[in-house]
Order: C-alpha cells, then sequence, then structure tokens
DNA sequence: GGGTGATGCTGAG
DNA sequence: TCAGCCTCACCCC
C-alpha cells in the first residue's frame, strides 16, 4: 500500500479524525507501551507528512511513523472493533479511533533526530514541488540506475516500486541508464510525473496511471484492478502502447519492468 | 487452512 | 549483497 500519496492521505485523514483533541494512546500489543503512555491523555495538535513519514505533534511530543513494506492504520468511527492481535498504537477520542498494524517504525521523535532524518530526505513532490532542482543535482551525482535513484529516498522521497516503474514509462526513460545521463528534459518531464500521478493518488486513493482510452472505459473510476498501470507486474504482456512484450529487469534490488520500444537504451 | 508475496528499509558482512 | 523485520490479503488446495 504505501508510497508517498497513502502517507499523505492518511496524514490529512487522522488530522481531520483526531487532531484538535486529547486522545486516548495505548498499544494493545505492548511492543509501544512506554511512548503510548506518554502520549496518552494529551492533545494531538497536527499530522504532518514528509515522503513516506507521518508525524504526531502532541505538544512537545513528536511520534513518528514509518510502515515500511507491510504497515497499515484502520480508522473506525463510533464503537471500535476489537483490536487485532498485531495492533502496535490505538489513538481515540470520542468520534473515531486509528489502529496501525505492522509498522517499520512507530517511535517518540525529539528535534535534533527528527532533523537528522529530514535531511537524510530528498525533495517530497507532494510538499515540495518547486524544489526539482535538488533532484535533478541529486540525480547528476549518481552512476546507478534511474530505477535505482528513484527509490533512494535521498534523491526524491515518496516514491515507490509502482511509481518509479510508471513514471518512466511514461516519460519513457529505459530503467537501466546511468541516473547522471539524464538529461535536464528528461529530469524535469520525471519530475513533473511523480508529482501529477502522486496527487492522483493522493486524490483517488489509488494509483492509476493510464488513461481511459487504453482501457475502453468512459470513466477513469471504471479501470478494472489490473487495467490501471502501463508496465507494473506486466512481464509478458502486450505494452499498451505499442504492443511490444513488457519486460522484467532488476534494480535497486527490486523488480521493474518496462516496455523496450517505448523506452529505448 | 497453509503458503506466499507485497507499493520498504536497515544493518551486518 | 542479503537476511531480517513484521502483518495481512490473496491464492490454491
Amino acid at each position: 500500500m504505501p508510497e508517498g500519496h497513502t502517507i499523505h492521505r492518511y496524514a490529512r485523514r487522522h488530522r481531520q479524525v483526531l487532531a484538535g483533541h486529547e486522545l486516548e494512546v495505548s498499544s494493545p500489543q505492548g511492543r509501544f507501551t512506554s511512548g503510548a503512555a506518554r502520549l496518552d491523555g494529551r492533545r494531538l495538535d497536527d499530522v504532518d507528512a514528509y515522503g513516506k513519514h507521518l508525524f504526531y505533534r502532541f505538544g512537545d511530543e513528536t511520534l513518528h511513523v514509518h510502515l515500511g513494506l507491510f504497515g497499515k492504520f484502520r480508522t473506525h468511527r463510533g464503537t471500535p472493533p476489537p483490536p487485532t492481535p498485531g495492533t502496535r498504537l490505538a489513538m481515540r477520542n470520542e468520534q473515531a479511533t486509528v489502529y496501525l498494524a505492522g509498522p517499520t517504525v512507530c517511535e517518540l521523535l525529539d528535534p535534533d533526530r527528527e532533523d537528522a532524518l529530514r535531511s537524510r530526505l530528498g525533495p517530497d513532490p507532494l510538499a515540495t514541488p518547486r524544489r526539482s532542482r535538488a533532484f535533478t543535482a541529486a540525480l547528476a551525482r549518481r552512476r546507478i540506475p534511474i530505477a535505482a535513484a528513484l527509490l533512494d529516498q535521498r534523491v526524491i522521497a515518496g516514491i515507490g516500486n509502482v511509481y518509479r516503474a510508471e513514471i518512466l514509462f511514461l516519460c519513457g526513460i529505459d530503467p537501466q541508464r546511468p541516473a547522471a545521463d539524464i538529461t535536464a528534459d528528461e529530469a524535469a518531464c520525471v519530475w513533473a510525473t511523480a508529482r501529477r500521478l502522486l496527487r492522483a493518488g493522493l486524490a483517488e486513493n489509488r494509483i492509476v496511471t493510464v488513461t481511459t482510452r487504453y482501457v475502453g472505459v468512459r470513466r477513469r473510476a471504471d479501470i478494472p484492478r489490473h487495467e490501471r498501470l502501463y508496465v507494473y507486474k506486466r512481464a509478458g504482456r502486450p505494452c499498451r502502447r505499442c504492443g511490444t512484450v513488457v519486460v522484467a529487469g532488476e534494480a535497486g534490488g527490486r523488480k521493474v519492468w518496462s516496455c523496450p520500444t517505448c523506452q529505448p537504451r
């Protein structure tokens, strides 16, 4: 689930239903008991997101959450069901309860450590849309494949394995090309496409990169689940644009898919 | 009901 | 480079 759009969506949702209230905070699973005790009864002032990181402001305490590959939030209005055994964190007020399960990180963060964390993150297209120059400069410094660079959160924050494959397809860039060889125009395309796709994902709560003309339906909402992407996980199937067989490769330790015709070497 | 994979990242070697 | 983390949805029987 969690690429940057999901994280920003959680921030927005949790700000809506939880912020401005004193919260009951607990750790049903018991792995965040002492942290939860420090937050329990405090007012949540705000929630913000950067890249794939979430920050919950409780006065002078900040809760930091990173979902990793498995993490999930669930929001319940009114009386919630009992938490599942894996629920690390529960935050509750009179109108809603939010459960968190399976995060990579759920911790209290002091300002110094937050600064250090943020300084390791590249520009987030959903948070700092104008900073594409920082992105272009970061690409120019790397000899690694562009597809690996797009997963490096120091280069660009919030992109994951689905978006990187789709962005490179839409910009016509072979995943294996060295990042430093990407032209200024191509870098601008990657940034603009990342921003556009993430914003659409944030608005629609799902990753849909195809346009309706490639699928043969009238409305975006009618695009079937398995027809929403151009290349991601489509190895062996025809490219939606040109019919060439989509191929799988690897970059940054993860699979990446591309069309050899639309994304020439 | 069991097995597996998943949109992530770290730290050891 | 790769094991490990950690939960759950989905597939197949």
